[in-house]
DNA sequence: AACACGGGGAT
DNA sequence: ATCCCAGTGTT
């Protein structure tokens, strides 16, 4: 892999950027071209970015491309010595800085992705759910034990190898795995059961016609009622309030609605409430949906409320979902 | 601790 | 068409 070539703090970080939530595959192309737009830090770091997202186009997460930038001029402004100084580069965290500072500065610190949190946990057979913050940080110490000091920066890149080549996911390899005889997972036969995920919440399907309104230059929800009630078939505001646990149940859009009329129109007012932390950007008053229950990609959703508000003489805009999960 | 970010690949 | 992937920032 290109990245290899080189040691360079530049270099690699753009690359572990690149990796991050990327595949190999997918990064190889873009890496080239990006190095040859942007062949240094201080060139990333003072470019314009409209340029570098630009570059960044079909990678996605575009907020890495942001805080790439941003970290160029910060290290082209001054070369990080140690880890922490690379940890505080914006878009490097736990994972990134650990791979930069023992690729790049030789520093022993085990890089924790998850390739590695799978070998690991299988190595231990350790069963624990793997988005736990203690078990995470279990697992992180256990890198840490094993980790060779002297060179962490091959140690870690073997790991995120093994993990990605034969101690994968579904059949792992084991027969040609280099560690097996320390692996107690193999001993113990749960190779597969490893790492221990979240479990997925319980089926739920839907079938209900959405319906975007806009009143009053706002861009509300409504559904049509369900078949079993009385005025079945007629647009309805979702009931109030749906709290979390009767959402996750009903699969109904989880917020709560007030309404009124007031003077021959309805005024709505929606407050979200799920999820539990709502981004800043989302206000009382304004439409809220939440795709992981009402089946809907909030990417779907804001494109077609855009339409609407960028065609404000539409009043209307209806679809037929049919939504499961 | 929960959520969003964005593509591509697998199913 | 839907699910799955698995680092970081934000709240």
């Amino acid at each position: 892999m290109p990245w290899r070539e080189s040691k360079d703090l530049y270099l690699v970080l753009v690359s572990e950027i690149m990796l991050q939530q990327t595949r190999v595959e997918t990064v190889i192309p873009y890496y080239r071209a990006f190095l040859a737009r942007f062949p240094d830090a201080a060139t990333l770091g003072n470019a314009p970015e409209t340029d570098v997202l630009t570059a960044w186009a079909g990678l996605g997460y575009y907020s890495r491309a942001r805080n790439l930038r941003l970290a160029a001029a910060q290290i082209s402004a001054r070369q990080p010595r140690e880890y922490a100084e690379i940890r505080s580069l914006p878009g490097v965290g736990p994972y990134t800085a650990a791979a930069l500072a023992s690729i790049s500065l030789n520093e022993p610190y085990a890089a924790v992705d998850g390739n590695v949190l799978r070998v690991v946990s299988r190595i231990a057979n350790d069963p624990g759910e793997i988005s736990s913050t203690a078990v995470k940080k279990r697992f992180d110490e256990l890198a840490g034990q094993l980790l060779d000091p002297a060179r962490p920066g091959d140690f870690n890149q073997a790991m995120m190898e093994l993990g990605a080549t034969i101690c994968v996911p579904a059949s792992p390899a084991c027969g040609t795995c280099p560690v097996s005889e320390h692996c107690q997972a193999r001993m113990a036969g749960t190779q597969r059961e490893l790492p221990v995920k979240q479990g997925k919440p319980p089926a739920r399907k839907l079938q209900q016609d959405l319906l975007f309104c806009e009143v009053d230059a706002s861009i509300y929800l409504v559904r049509r009622s369900a078949a079993e009630k009385r005025m079945a078939g007629f647009w309805e505001l979702p009931p109030r309030p749906v709290s979390t646990q009767d959402a996750r149940e009903s699969a109904l859009p989880a917020a709560t609605f007030t309404h009124q009329i007031v003077n021959d129109r309805f005024e709505v007012r929606v407050w979200t409430r799920y999820p539990r932390k709502r981004p800043a950007h989302l206000r009382d008053g304004a439409w809220i949906a939440r795709h992981q229950l009402t089946g809907l990609p909030i990417s779907t959703i804001t494109k077609k409320a855009l339409a609407i508000l960028a065609a404000p003489e539409t009043r209307v805009l209806s679809g037929r979902r049919t939504l499961s999960k």
